[in-house]
DNA sequence: AGTCAGTCTCCTTCA
DNA sequence: GAGACTGACT
């Protein structure tokens, strides 16, 4: 290397570190790293999606010019010349020569960036908007979940993949629906294999890339065959209905990819650079995606860590992130371990816990920041105890002005665990919201108006013709669609082609009238569709010409709730039309089966949030409340048998602990009531395991004071915050006085009052009407409607109720 | 075909 | 303890 070349270098190094001045060491490391095999180990709150996002951008802006080979063979004249002027060239002098001659820099659509939820791709491309100033680039690049990605590939590529017409994504209702009919047909005996194990067998065969051949050719045990032949019916059946199931997503892409060379190669070639984020909860097939993408260029970055993997039971296995540089020799792996958002106590205590596992890379989280707060423990005596702690907790912190109700995190370990929390919240008036439960897309009214819609873009889909065909009720009954189910298999038509011709069969001369009126009503609304009709006019002729609109209408009050988010649907798919150059019915269709939820977590309301750690992964929250530290909730039972079981338990404790800011509080019960059963349970060894200098303990009340009807199962307590003057409704009057919360919510005296049908306004809940009004004492319990959040209880002096 | 009562199940979850 | 599901009855 001749002198010049090596101040060319040492310039052009100065300017990238200088680019990413903001970024720590190993953060630029990995953002300079752009060739070959990269792993990075990113630790919990270490600033993953920054060296994601300034990865991308380094490799769009200037290639591989990072790198020594890129120096050009023979500098230019005008490099030679820059130099013999300058002598040494700075940082800025070397960036209008590095783009001309000596980078490559890589086109956005050359990138290709895969994630594992859609908000997460939605953040990697608006952040990467921010950084080159507007959107058309940041849209050009390949960013998406796996699923999306594939379903890209496979829709261009659908000549080669064996399906007839329209493909349809089944969710997993739909193909547990299939799975039900299909294990019937086969007379399998549910109590010996459940629709739930079978479609876990099936799904994880397909995350092993394994077709129904290649998993019969394996199955050896009695029940490895009965599933092989479930699954071989259950794929038939899909392929018949031209179906996708959401294992088959990925699945068939890898078999497209490994089947035609060419495709392989297009792709291999078109995408340069490959990130992959949260590697570690990628299954095998998606291993086998990304090599197989990876295969032309090998430069393929994959970001995860280790101890965060916590989706071991749906198919992820931790040996792909810890395997990676087996895999690939050359690897080159980069650890980030500085975390930017916990107190030094909090990262100690994180550490020490998950430090107990075996099967992981070595590593330790530090940081600049202070020590900050103790981590709190208290003891109570069951759950209702806990959740009134929890609650005084937050009325105290906020009321002293130091948080507000948003800055709390409640992560526990089940769902079943929310509802005393939640009744105890909405009865102290403190504004709080779920995450999790029933989502959008979830609700019957909007699975059958989109099963509406499938039908017509795809009319072999058997699932979906089952859930309409008598919703509304039409009088085609069970054994009328069996005849006609029957009678397709036997021609080989399909359902539909039959109901078309109801007539012409004499088994269905009874119901042959309403078959082929159904029929000509969807014949009738796929000529609107084929005529251009615009989608949101086809939707409302869908729910009108149905009679499901009229339905829901004529139910009344019952029913309010559905013909309100039905019409809210009609809503999503104006605005379907509104983001979309050309909206077309598939598109929309793709869009719902793969955007799970239309983010309905109103990150904006001023409310303590509630929700399961799995979920919370990837948030952060300046106060964390962790409830249910036992043995057998937390690490669950199963933990208890399973070593691996318990190690990912572990890191699940390891991901609620990184998600705490500034304070931790962990509270575990004497005795605690779930799924209708009492049951006594020791702390959890997790807290044991956090060094005691970092804990602050608090003496739990003497039980004989905290638990005056003994069992909790005994006698249930009722209304605690029921007056302010002690003089309620509540079973003992002593009871009430000792389970008053310590630090009580301002309550206020002066609280106006309302009457049933009054409209009012609450601070987080927002606007609504007063259902109900019950005297309390010398308070009063509101059962309010609101418009945003539904029905709530909550006490009138504690509630901070205003007139709307 | 629809309703009601008894039965059963229950970890975590994204596409 | 709650919700989903099943099967018998009308």
């Amino acid at each position: 290397m001749t002198e010049l070349e090596n101040r060319y270098i040492k310039a052009k190094r100065a300017l990238f570190d200088k680019v990413h001045a903001s970024l720590n060491e190993m953060q630029r490391r990995a953002v300079h790293t752009t060739e070959g095999p990269l792993l990075v180990i990113a630790g919990a709150g270490s600033g993953k999606t920054t060296v994601l996002v300034n990865r991308i951008a380094q490799i769009i802006r200037y290639g591989n010019a990072y790198y020594d080979e890129s120096v050009p063979a023979r500098l230019s004249a005008e490099t030679v010349a820059a130099f013999e002027a300058a002598g040494e060239l700075s940082a800025e002098d070397i960036e209008p020569l590095l783009g001309e001659f000596s980078a490559s820099p890589c086109a956005p659509w050359n990138v290709l960036a895969i994630t594992f939820t859609n908000k997460a791709a939605k953040e990697i491309v608006e952040r990467l908007s921010r950084v080159f100033d507007g959107d058309d680039i940041a849209k050009s690049i390949w960013a998406g979940t796996f699923h999306s990605i594939c379903m890209r590939i496979l829709r261009s590529h659908s000549e080669k993949l064996g399906y007839g017409g329209t493909l349809t994504i089944y969710d997993a209702d739909d193909s547990k629906k299939l799975l039900t009919a299909v294990m019937k047909e086969l007379n399998i005996d549910e109590k010996q294999f459940t629709v739930r194990s079978v479609a876990g067998e099936i799904s994880r065969a397909k995350e092993r890339l394994l077709d129904p051949e290649a998993y019969t050719e394996e199955a050896t045990a009695f029940r490895e065959k009965t599933c092989a032949k479930i699954y071989k019916l259950y794929q038939s059946r899909l392929n018949e209905s031209n179906a996708l199931d959401f294992d088959d997503i990925i699945m068939q892409t890898v078999f497209l990819l490994r089947r035609e060379d060419e495709v392989r190669r297009y792709y291999a070639n078109k995408f340069k650079y490959i990130c992959v984020d949260e590697y570690q909860d990628t299954n095998h097939a998606q291993f086998e995606l990304c090599s197989l993408l990876a295969s032309e260029w090998r430069n393929i970055m994959v970001v995860g860590d280790d101890d965060q993997s916590i989706y071991r039971f749906r198919g992820a296995t931790v040996e792909n992130i810890l395997g990676f540089d087996s895999t690939y020799p050359d690897a080159k792996v980069i650890k980030l371990e500085q975390n930017y958002r916990s107190s030094a106590v909090i990262l100690n205590a994180a550490n020490a816990v998950i430090a107990k596992n075996t099967k992981r890379r070595p590593k330790r989280l530090w940081t600049d920041s202070e020590d900050g707060e103790n981590i709190k423990i208290e003891e109570c005596e069951d759950q209702n105890e806990e959740a009134r702690r929890i609650a005084d907790l937050i009325t105290r912190l906020v009321a002293k002005n130091q948080y507000s109700y948003r800055d709390f995190a409640i992560l526990y370990r089940v769902n079943a665990q929310s509802s005393t929390i939640e009744r105890t919240f909405a009865k102290s008036g403190l504004p709080y919201r779920i995450y999790g439960g029933v989502r959008f897309g979830d609700r019957k009214e909007i699975k059958d108006v989109v099963a509406y819609l499938q039908f017509i873009n795809n009319p072999s889909d058997r699932v979906r013709l089952k859930r309409i065909i008598n919703e509304p009720k039409r009088k085609i009954g069970d054994t009328t669609i069996a005849a006609v189910e029957a009678i397709a298999d036997e021609n080989g038509i399909t359902m539909f082609e039959v109901m078309c011709n109801a007539d012409k069969y004499v088994a269905l001369s009874r119901a042959a009238k309403t078959l082929t009126a159904f029929a000509e009503m969807i014949n009738k609304l796929r000529a609107m569709l084929d005529g251009g009709c615009p989608l949101d006019a086809f939707t409302n002729a869908v729910l009108d010409e149905s009679g499901y609109r009229q339905m829901l209408k004529d139910a009344g009050e019952a029913e309010k709730d559905r013909l309100e988010n039905i019409e809210e649907f009609v809503s999503g798919v104006i605005e379907y039309m509104n983001n979309n150059e050309e909206p077309t019915l598939t598109g929309f269709l793709e869009e719902t089966a793969l955007v799970a939820d239309v983010d309905r977590f109103d990150e904006s309301a001023d409310a303590a949030v509630l929700m399961t750690i799995h979920s919370a992964k990837g948030i952060e929250f300046p106060v964390v409340i962790i409830p249910g530290l036992e043995e057998g909730i937390f690490p669950g039972s199963q933990a208890l048998i399973d070593p691996a079981e318990l190690e990912e338990e572990r890191r699940l404790a390891y991901v609620a602990l990184t998600r705490a800011k500034k304070e931790l509080y962990l509270y575990h019960t004497d005795c605690r009531l779930l799924y209708g059963r009492t049951m006594r349970n020791p702390a959890s060894r997790f807290i044991g395991d956090i060094p005691e200098e970092l804990v602050t303990r608090k003496e739990k009340k003497k039980s004989r004071e905290y638990s005056p009807w003994g069992n909790a199962s005994a006698e249930k307590p009722r209304v605690y915050f029921s007056s302010t003057d002690g003089q309620g409704s509540a079973p003992h009057a002593d009871v009430l006085t000792i389970n008053r919360p310590v630090a009580k919510p301002a309550a206020r005296k002066d609280a106006p009052s309302f009457a049933a049908g009054d409209r009012v306004k609450h601070p987080a809940f927002g606007e609504g009407e007063v259902l109900s009004v019950k005297p309390m004492g010398s308070d009063k319990l509101y059962e309010i409607i609101f418009d945003r959040v539904g029905t709530k209880k909550l006490m009138g002096s504690y509630a901070k109720l205003t007139k709307a």
